[in-house]
DNA sequence: CTCCTAGATTGGAATTATTCTTGATATTGG
DNA sequence: CCAATATCAAGAATAATTCCAATCTAGGAG
């Protein structure tokens, strides 16, 4: 049985982040968000956190979100001017937002492709963060 | 001189626009954000206001916004978990936000770009609303 | 091992943008 | 002109998030 690249079973911090002091609450919110790879709010993860940390309050799940999203280790996102979400994908993506489900899914860019391509950037942008939602319908295929 | 088509000077809400009924305070809230094309929030559009409608309230402000919008004739842009800010081009576009003046700008997409030329959507979506917001610096040029 | 300190956690209060409610006003169709 | 309907204003209410002050905890120095 061998390691793969970047696997993070869906139980433990990454071993090492460098300034990032590990708690039980840090840990357990980042698993919870680990294991179920949909997109809660942090009042979700707060019910999910407190199976295993019934103390736990609101106020410690925003900091850890807070903390564990400046780390890099998770990345915020928002809909409207809905409740923020988490999302542990920290990979470049945009998300597809089904109107009927309420679902969130990920939706990842094409290979090779750069916002160049397609967007009248202003002259000299330097873009640094990339957020694309987009609102529809899942056809029945 | 002839009328360009869509050319909407910044002094009138369209003349007709079907179950939209026209009053001073819509009709002022359109003409400012009209005026200066750049991207208030509520508070912003109300403070406007009020130079010409002095006892307009905050929350006429908002219903007037959210009437427009309803109507499409404006749209309501947000950043992350700020205010959300309104802007009258209605057309399909994204924002770059510069963080080092606060301004946006609006970006275009390049003619004949399609979505799924460069986003992996889902089997079966249909889009009808599409976000996107790029956050960076404006180097100098 | 114990103490000390920086950082983390808590619960509740505070903040802020926005929406809701209610009564007053205005507009339109008949 | 009147009734029905939509809009407006002011302030109360809401909801997500942040702030605050008071503990608590872990890890390093001694």
């Amino acid at each position: 049985m061998n390691h793969r690249l970047h696997d993070r079973s869906a139980n433990s911090l990454p071993e090492a982040c460098p300034g990032l002091r590990m708690t039980p609450q840090r840990q357990e919110v980042y698993r919870v968000l680990m294991g179920r790879r949909d997109h809660p709010t942090a009042n979700e993860v707060h019910s999910r956190v407190k199976k295993r940390l019934p103390n736990i309050s609101l106020a410690t799940v925003y900091n850890c979100l807070e903390t564990l999203v400046d780390h890099g280790l998770i990345r915020q996102v928002n809909f409207e001017r809905e409740s923020s979400r988490y999302c542990p994908n920290v990979n470049e993506h945009g998300h597809f937002h089904d109107a009927a489900s309420g679902a969130i899914h990920d939706v990842e860019f094409k290979p090779g492709v750069n916002l160049a391509d397609f967007l009248d950037l202003p002259p000299g942008a330097v873009i640094e963060d990339i957020e694309i939602t987009l609102r529809g319908k899942l056809a029945a295929s």
